[in-house]
DNA sequence: TATGAATGAGATTTCATTCAT
DNA sequence: GATGAATGAAATCTCATTCAT
């Protein structure tokens, strides 16, 4: 989704108003669960909680959404798909595939490091099992991975990239790595600057921690 | 904790049987339980689940275990510990840096292969904001941490692997980077061998998926 | 208080309903806990029952009352102080000596004869060793004490009560055997009077059972 | 009871062993369930603390009592019945009224003084509703106001008690008295000798608090 | 729409009692 | 007789969800 579509998309739910989902009260009940989801857990909030953190009644959720499950699923669905979209945007900045996958790792520190409950909530839903959101969590996993594998194979298509790498793991391998990354800084408190783990991250990605010596003067 | 301590403490807590830790029923239990958080979840799981699998009455998990969380934490005491100290004998086995860092993580990948339900609820509950275990968590993360730094830095020293990385990042990036692979194998339904993917992980670590044409060839 | 700032503040609840502390549905609940507490004891009577005997669910109890023991200590907080006003008012409607005891106990017998379950309750509580109302016991018994205290000192001061007691041990003897007329009174079904026995009992206070005829004035 | 059915009793107890009731170990069990009670009462103790305190398993409780009521039931059978035993006695050491009313106050306070724990339970106990003891406080309670009621007859006969009083009320507010003063001694810690309340009690029985003086003699 | 009091199903936990050893 | 592990009924309490206002 690019600027303009996006844009578009923002009047057309200002026009049909589906469900009341543009409904200023939806965002803003759906922002104070994330919230208290990042403070607590999911499974440790409770319904109450999240209607004072929003300042609305507790009842009131239940117009905007089906019941607490669904308030999840929701987020999975307006929150990181918003996130998720703003990376293969990045993506398409540049035709350099390093650059690409650099663009990429940055702007997923950087949309973490700015909404830290969403960093919260992603970080442990996707590691619970949860039957209702495991679809949506497959689904978001496997745009991300398809837009890493993209910039892979066309990296070797190039020549940039090695071609006898399994890409299947390799996908994850990145994924994995910063998703460790930005758990890390959650947990240490959100002390230090989150992006600035970019470039040692690509130089691992790239270099890997091996020493090899003499050819390495050539590079 | 050497193999010589460790079947002391084997042998000692045969003897004196503190309250139960070391009996039967208190397996049984804590087996049950683990298999039980496996399927749904902590929160998710009852006390009246985890006894029916484990073929007591409900009572009978309070004669074992405070409260329910303390299954919990019991199950990191107890299960992973035991896991840990067998990482710690297998790095031990080489001194070749490479080979042991291809040794921990072949062991890691083996022993979560081994017992899926303890790999389960390690990957969930490590991601959690359960207070109770936070503690253990930081501890057990920590101890692995250790083990690779070690092996790292002893690397650097020799010469196989490059000093210009930051420490505190890549002994995450490694630790993230076998959760990933654990993580993908267990939600695709535990179809293939995991530790087939020691190889492949290994030669990411040290090389990474960089192309560097030429110099490579003298490797 | 005296009886006009008693009227203010129920005027007060009425309009500030604090907590729902006023609300009808607080008082019915109180009222069905007292009851079933006169009828089975504390220990012995469920929160089931009481949500029965009020005409609730079970859960409506605790948007009252924080949890079982609190509904115990509200009892004390909120039914028997207002009775202790009313024998505080009743004191200071005379200025004989004499007649402020009598009043006393006639208001005491006449309050707990009116509510037989509060009064079931209290004889019990006050005998028990629950830690959640120890203290509120201790309090309101100081208060009682304390009002029989001053008018025996006054009497004293007038000439119509001996000087030659110990007050520590009158105000005690006296309140003892008030309660000891009640717990009779409800043990044996409630058959008669109550306050009949102010005169009998007023008598014994003043006179004692030793007949003071002939030698006795010698003393 | 005199001194010498007591002693056949004894005897009895010693040759038929019914029940084990005369065992040493169904006096030790006995005898811990008092200490627990009265430091917990009877519905927050356990048969396990119970056990533990009497230095036995739990399950050796139901081979001398057959449930945790009974061992109530029987402390009343048992322990008491010595205590209202020795009051009998007590009050036949003297012919003089005033003197036996005088030995069975002393009596009472000194036994209640000997065993606080006993005290404890038969102050909770008797403003219980269990109706296991309830029948049995009933009894133990008219033997106790039957002797007063005797002395006080027998007083009346002789001209050292008044005659105008009401009998039925006065032997309950005399035990009534003697309850609260023991009651009183017992929350405050036990800190003061509780005989030489004695003295001060009979002189409020006989002399009451009246001031007699003058005038008073005309009433 | 919005409210929030009320509901009641369901979870955790305790503990008197039993029974195989 | 003595044990104490095991039982499971029953109690307390929570909280997602509903619905009359």
């Amino acid at each position: 989704m690019n600027e303009r579509s996006f844009i578009l998309v923002e009047i057309l739910e200002a026009v049909i108003s589906v469900k009341g989902k543009n409904n200023k009260k939806y965002k803003i009940i759906l922002e104070a669960a994330i919230t208290i989801f990042a403070k607590n857990g999911f499974y440790q909030s409770t319904v109450s909680e999240i209607a004072k953190e929003a300042g609305v009644a507790d009842g009131t959720i239940y117009l905007y959404f089906k019941n607490k499950d669904d308030i999840l699923v929701q987020f999975f669905n307006y929150k990181t798909r918003q996130v998720f979209s703003a990376f293969k945007a990045e993506v398409e900045k540049t035709d350099d595939t390093v650059a690409k996958l650099e663009n990429l790792v940055r702007k997923h520190l950087e949309e973490f490091q700015r909404d830290r409950n969403m960093a919260f909530v992603y970080q442990a839903v996707t590691h619970q099992k949860n039957p209702l959101v495991a679809d949506k969590i497959n689904e978001i996993s496997k745009m991300y991975l398809d837009i890493v594998a993209d910039i892979i194979e066309k990296g070797q298509q190039e020549g940039s990239i090695r071609k006898d790498i399994y890409l299947g793991l390799v996908k994850r391998f990145i994924l994995g790595a910063v998703d460790t990354v930005i758990n890390t800084w959650l947990y240490s408190g959100a002390k230090y600057d989150l992006t600035s783990m970019t470039d040692p991250l690509m130089d691992l990605f790239i270099r890997g921690i091996g020493n090899s010596e003499g050819g390495k003067s050539l590079e």
